[in-house]
DNA sequence: CCGCAAATTGACAGCGCTGTCATTTCTGTC
DNA sequence: GACAGAAATGACAGCGCTGTCAATTTGCGG
């Protein structure tokens, strides 16, 4: 009924465990028998069965993408880096599973056992915030499981795929004020969230770059939704100066704060410069359509798994790769009035 | 190292069939015995080989949740599912896989193939639209998979759950018309989801029910993009007589309609009264928040996957569950002007 | 053409569980 | 109290693959 390696061992006149060589790319293999072997597992349309090979020997091919769905601020953004890693996965012949980690007490610990030591997983993709919860990552370690971080605080020893998001911010505030602005505020995102500490840096970094005043004024305390822009912006406008352009540190913020300008009857760009970070589609739905950093969520998930994957094979040693940004000008943003 | 069966069972003193038949909840075990099997299951923290019971049985614990992230205009509503399909796996000790299906060609029917070949996968839920692709639910069949649909368009012998959005929308059109609304326009989603066609049904059978006319300038096509909606509804307002009301088929048009409505200078909803479908996130971030109908995504996912380990484990025949919709009246719709 | 190390290949057991079928232990009945 | 039939349990093989280690082949210097 299936085809199993034995039949395809037999088809070769080989034994299975050569066949078995050549399926898990190991060297020892004459490069003869190699072609023979896959001209017929691919002939014989042969697929390997995930559970023998799971049970047999030490690996899985199974990778878990952990994520945080308690207070999941962007499901799109996770949604891609998702497509990305199945992407990679795909391509090495790896399976992944989603699993969503409820951070509530100490019960995720167990949810990790569970699923490191039933399901025998290869490794780990770990998203923000999960990436700086230490009592995850230990306990990854302690099971000895591999992971790679997306866009991780802590750098140092972690395998994975970052963007200079501090660089950035500087750039896109710097854009700012080349047009210029000089009165420029910034929304921050969640507290302690990587994402927020570099762009709230980037932010400042510019301004100081360019002489510019720090104002504590111009910084508000945001938390990456809609909301939360539209409050912050209502505060920025209830100053005694407003500012000229409002730096948000994401996208839907940035929405927000286009919401409540248009409220207060403030016309973007023309009243008002606004940009955000990460370019979701909404950057693009918008009207105007929003000057923004592309962060590509994508290609992210993707070579997140492929570094993990490099290291599961133990081929290399596991970097942490930087990805370019991008700066998407756009009409939300134009000079100084 | 690792606990087996083959321990719970010495422990127990009993044979491994009988801790496999306990692990299996198969009936003709001796209560007795059962609660002493479970006991030291427990104590000694035994969790059952997925690699092992895959191997030996004829089934593997896992379910796919197929979704089409070819246009994927929703993530939000998909991630939602998700979760609640992974829910509901917990509960009942099965794996979930995600598995994105690019619908180009002809390829996707060999990555079905795959993928339950490869992992024996159990049974599968089906997002929209691909609820509705005769081409994979053939294939399914042939594979002898069983499958459970998120609201599929055709209903007949499909086991899964749904929500009568006709009379959800009519619902909403009739509370549009009682607060005295006359002239009311519908922006359509994409044409052939069933969700576009329910909520367009529904839209037409309030309007009939009131006795009002159906004129064909109010019904404008969309495709569920925050973009579309601010097309549609630019569209409706370059009418000669414009509508006091827009019933947009999801959320994200609606914030359009709201974003072109005040592009216009119309004031919502003073001006215009705006609403949408399935209480996403951004119809309570939205200024003013957004009449909408809830459709509790998450809650669909729990139950279809419900749906589905009942037919697998053979209790029950397998339903089409209907879950109920509420309407959410908020500050987007008011009085007629 | 031989001997030896290196390169290749193969034999075999067993991973942890379940299907099949045989066996034992209960029931209730006359 | 013996007996049929049902209920409960067990013995055993084997799912499809890989780890271990042994066997074979190859390449090469003399």
């Amino acid at each position: 009924m299936r085809v199993r390696l034995e039949d395809v061992a037999r088809a070769t006149g080989v034994s299975p465990k050569t066949v078995s060589r050549v399926l898990n790319e190991e060297s020892s293999v004459k490069d003869s028998t190699r072609q023979r072997v896959l001209a017929a597992m691919e002939s014989m349309n042969y697929r390997p069965s995930p559970s023998a090979r799971g049970l047999a020997g030490s690996r899985s091919f199974l990778v878990a993408m952990l994520y945080d769905n308690n207070n999941n601020p962007a499901s799109t953004y996770l949604a891609e880096i998702q497509d990305g890693v199945l992407d990679a996965c795909d391509a090495h012949r790896y399976s992944m599973m989603a699993c969503p980690l409820r951070m509530r007490g100490q019960d995720f610990i167990r949810r990790v056992d569970a699923l490191v030591s039933d399901h025998h997983i290869d490794g780990v993709i770990v998203t923000p915030p999960l990436t700086d919860y230490p009592a995850l990552l230990k306990r990854l370690q302690e099971h000895g499981v591999p992971h790679a971080s997306i866009s991780p605080l802590h750098r140092e020893g972690t395998i994975g795929v970052c963007m200079d998001e501090q660089q950035a911010a500087k750039a896109l505030v710097t854009h700012l004020i080349e047009l210029g602005h000089r009165r420029i505020a910034h929304i921050v995102g969640i507290a302690n969230h990587g994402a927020s500490r570099w762009r709230l840096a980037g932010y400042k970094e510019a301004l100081a770059t360019a002489g510019l005043p720090n104002d504590p004024d111009y910084v508000v305390q945001g938390e990456f939704t809609f909301g939360s822009g539209v409050m912050a912006a209502r505060q920025l406008f209830a100053l005694p100066v407003c500012p000229t352009a409002i730096f948000a540190a994401n996208d839907d913020m940035a929405a927000g704060v286009m919401w409540a300008a248009n409220e207060r009857g403030l016309k973007v760009p023309r009243d008002l410069s606004v940009c955000g970070f990460d370019d979701t589609p909404l950057a693009t739905q918008l009207w105007p359509p929003l000057t923004t950093v592309r962060q590509p969520s994508r290609e992210m998930g993707k070579l997140a798994a492929l570094q993990l994957m490099e290291k599961l094979r133990g081929r290399g040693t596991g970097l942490l790769v930087q990805v370019p940004y991008s700066l998407e000008l756009r009409e939300s943003t134009s000079v100084a009035p």
